[in-house]
DNA sequence: TCTACATTCTCTAGTCACTAGAGGATCAAG
DNA sequence: CTTGATCCTCTAGTGACTAGAGAATGTAGA
């Protein structure tokens, strides 16, 4: 049996982060000690890895419950996680096509101006004229993403 | 002078997000009615213009206020904004090849398994087994990112 | 003029997946 | 017996909106 520390060691998590799973029902609420503490066996571990894994290919929370479930009865047919990942495929793909678009763009907004004054500064310029813009600006691409190591 | 539905319709904007950038003091409160309808004048529709064009092109609200901030004194030097837009192109970079690298093994992952049940589900399998994973699965890609038009 | 419907107003709360911090209890080592 | 690490619960904050309540105002047709 593991401390939550030590779970959150192993699997990379967190300690909150295993207790907020906790309570988004991912995990089943864990065995205590006399004092409180929550206790963990090695198929807590799995699972939350499993969840780690999956968060860490960008599958959403709900997703990853599907998922959870559908690993929870062995017996289902699994036609719906091979929906679940290959929708996430789409996903994948028309962001990167979005951000390939985005990185056209951006270079060709980017190049120094030699520190003039703002008044002739490229970057202020292009993004003002929409007109002068390439692609199709109809969806924004979300967060920046700096990327976090739980 | 046109109401706020106008500029909607004009900027692409939705009217709620509108008056969050009002909020967020992106743009200056503009004038109102006798009855409290607020007014815009062209410049506004070109100042909301220029903060969806970034906000497509993925820039944050602080890194737009910093833009907005250069463009209205345009007497200061500019390198502040080719900063600003270098580093994102490098966090675009960045992102890309994160991606990439996702696709890789969500690919791999999402090859169909004939329906069969999920104990034999290759996704569950492939997200249950860390090890056989290529990547580095440090660093989670963030928000799946569905697209939203405003 | 009346009626119906659209639009606008302000305000609060919800989204997602956590993260940070307060304030307190318990544990292991020295 | 003290120190410091770890644990507990709880609330609130993040970013960039979105949704909804409840009320006022505007516009078009009968």
């Amino acid at each position: 049996m593991l401390t939550i520390g030590a779970v959150s060691k192993r699997t990379g998590i967190k300690v909150p982060t295993i207790r907020f799973y906790e309570g988004e029902g991912l995990i089943k609420a864990p065995a205590r000690t006399g004092s409180g503490r929550r206790l963990y066996a090695d198929a807590d571990v799995r699972r939350l890895s499993f969840i780690r894994h999956a968060r860490a290919l960008g599958f959403e929370l709900s997703d990853i419950r599907s998922l959870l479930d559908l690993s929870d009865h062995p017996d289902r047919p699994c036609g719906q996680a091979d929906q679940i990942a290959q929708r996430h495929l789409n996903d994948v793909d028309a962001r990167i096509a979005q951000l390939r678009a985005l990185k056209r763009e951006l270079s060709r907004i980017a190049a120094p101006c030699a520190g003039g004054p703002a008044a002739q500064c490229r970057v202020i310029e292009a993004l003002a004229d929409h007109s002068a813009c390439a692609g199709d600006h109809a969806r924004a691409p979300e967060r920046t993403g700096k990327g976090n190591a739980n």
